[in-house]
DNA sequence: CGCCTTTGACCTGCGC
DNA sequence: GCGCAGGTCAAAGGCG
């Protein structure tokens, strides 16, 4: 971990905001981005949770886009998975109502991803948007399944997964997808302060 | 009644 | 080609 710059979370609206929910009053973050290979991912994030905030993906290449920045970045960080799912043509129109991911001969176009983690007991951060869960899967070596979550505001197509870890119970990865088309929808004091906190000392 | 969660099925990509 | 793992859909049910 050695790319440290300022980060901003994937959210366009960075107004104070504040409206406690779900964060735990106690929590350390530890910031990265791309953690690509899926059987060493969080593995690789248990490494380094002692520390409050710090990346520990392979590449960080967040890009600002990503984060919310209205510039356009070329980063093309995704989540560990392999199958690299064209998430915004999936996203922009869920494929009809079929579930087909991707359409065969189309490029695929990767959406950047943006994980960090934190020493929580909840599982869910409140971070003022509000989330729709669309699904839940098991995940292969770890005892707690992995969530799903879309952003419900009309025409934001920004996800996010969840997931604890296994091997330490209280950490919790949170990926993010995508980028905010929207003001923040509540404010949340505690998780303001971890954003300030990751503009100091993350970068992606 | 609207919104959300749950959950099983389905689809895709990848490795063997 | 097959099986596995990850990601998504959508019906059903719960809750305020």
């Amino acid at each position: 971990m050695d790319n440290f710059a300022p980060v901003n979370f994937p959210y366009n609206n960075s107004s104070s905001s504040t409206s406690p929910t779900a964060v735990s009053s106690h929590l350390s973050l530890n910031l990265m981005t791309d953690y690509s290979d899926h059987n060493s991912s969080y593995d690789q994030l248990e490494d380094d949770h002692d520390h409050n905030i710090g990346f520990v993906g392979k590449n960080v290449n967040c890009s600002s886009e990503e984060l919310g920045l209205d510039h356009v970045s070329s980063a093309t960080s995704e989540l560990g998975n392999s199958e690299g799912n064209d998430l915004n043509s999936a996203s922009g129109s869920g494929s009809g109502s079929g579930k087909i991911h991707v359409k065969k001969g189309d490029k695929k176009i990767r959406k950047p991803k943006c994980a960090f983690q934190t020493r929580s007991q909840v599982d869910i951060l409140d971070d003022g948007y509000r989330w729709r869960k669309y699904g839940q899967k098991a995940v292969k070596n770890n005892k707690f399944p992995r969530s799903y979550y879309r952003c419900t505001y009309q025409g934001c197509n920004v996800k996010k997964q969840v997931q604890r870890l296994s091997k330490d119970e209280g950490v919790v990865v949170t990926t993010y997808e995508g980028t905010h088309s929207h003001p923040i929808e509540k404010s949340t004091d505690n998780f303001e302060h971890i954003l300030t906190q990751m503009q100091i000392y993350s970068s992606c």
